[in-house]
DNA sequence: GTGGTCTAGACCACG
DNA sequence: GTGGTCTAGACCACG
């Protein structure tokens, strides 16, 4: 796994679970790899590891289940689109909004994006 | 100036320089607020300031002239916009497309940032 | 080390850092010493150090694990000599034709130069 | 002019002008432009050329005649000689040997150089 | 242990 | 006045 530079391991660590997740990678009720194997197939410090766990379950995302290891929570998805609507709404949607002013972007520059956007609407009907 | 919590502070200095830039608040060829001043005015060392202005002038954003101070270089706004384009299309509009995809965001979610697309094809014309 | 007075002290750490890879001493892929060590054995701030490495970073010289420390990169002889060709070509050298016309140095006067020269030479047949 | 980033604007003004009392522009026992004069036409701080004066005169290059300005001494040109052949083969030359060494630079790198020489040897004859 | 950021403060060159 | 370098030392993330 690539990491970027500027956020933290654990946090990108975190969302690359929550991701696996929401595809049915790690299903509801499923345990996921424990953090030995996690932190060496990523090559990342076991402490690292241990952090993400920590965090998912301070969420409700994962359930920890002594000497068995973590669960993936039976509310695990709905909860990581909550949170995700959340900080897309009101931390990354401002954002976008701000750069595509000013940068003056048109509609044609965020074709790809307004098909995917198209798509989504049809099938929710 | 308030800072995030969670990136560096002469980056942030750096955007906000940027954005002065793209406002207008600092013009082609004009000199800037020193460091010193500037340092102050943030409530941050002169240290941090001076990293900010080094990036600045390796990125050819500013140019400085020995003794005399940091000035805004002369194609500094194609400069900040092709950057920040760049940014934007490799790593921003992926996730958000992402994201778009896995929350099954409609247009109706999105209306106020399709209205200041709308806004922004229509100047364009 | 003894460092020269006329001379910024970071960058003549990293002239040192690239002679010792250039000579072998520190090899490509290996492990360098860290900031700390280095800072203790040459009697300067860590933070200067640090300054020199940020800077053979950049120039895809160094490589930084996150966590482990700085690591020659693979191309890391070719870049040095990439640079210091460039110097001598563009900088040196025109300034070595220049003395030798305003001083009417002979070829006598320049004898170690061109036996150094000539094996040099020689070599490379 | 142009100035090099990494050496004292003062000393570079030196030796600009020993070059030109070398090439013959200022004459030995001429006056040369003022250091008002100079200081406007190089964009420079006026103290930045009075500090290269000073230089000059200690070395006894110029000499100053109290309100008439600074002068070429009358054995400047053998002075400048002198003191720019001890830079060269106590500092640049055994620079250029390690360089030469280092880059394995071959007679052929070095032909323009080489030329020179040979015409400076047949000159002195 | 590793490097990165930031502060406070000194000193220097250039203006 | 301007910026640049360097030190001493704190604090943080990652291992």
């Amino acid at each position: 796994m690539e990491f970027a530079e500027n956020k933290n391991i654990f946090l990108q660590i975190g969302e690359w679970i929550m991701d696996e997740i929401l595809k049915g990678n790690f299903k509801t009720g499923d345990r996921i790899p424990s953090v030995r194997e996690l932190a060496e197939e990523m090559v990342v410090n076991r402490n690292t590891v241990n952090k993400t766990f920590t965090m998912l379950q301070e969420h409700g995302i994962l359930e920890n289940r002594r000497g068995m290891g973590y669960f993936v929570s039976h509310d695990a998805n709905e909860t990581i689109i909550a949170i995700r609507r959340k900080v897309f709404f009101t931390e990354q949607l401002p954002k976008i909004i701000a750069v595509s002013k000013q940068l003056k972007l048109t509609e044609k520059d965020l074709e790809p994006f307004l098909k995917q956007l198209k798509q989504n609407s049809d099938e929710s009907k």
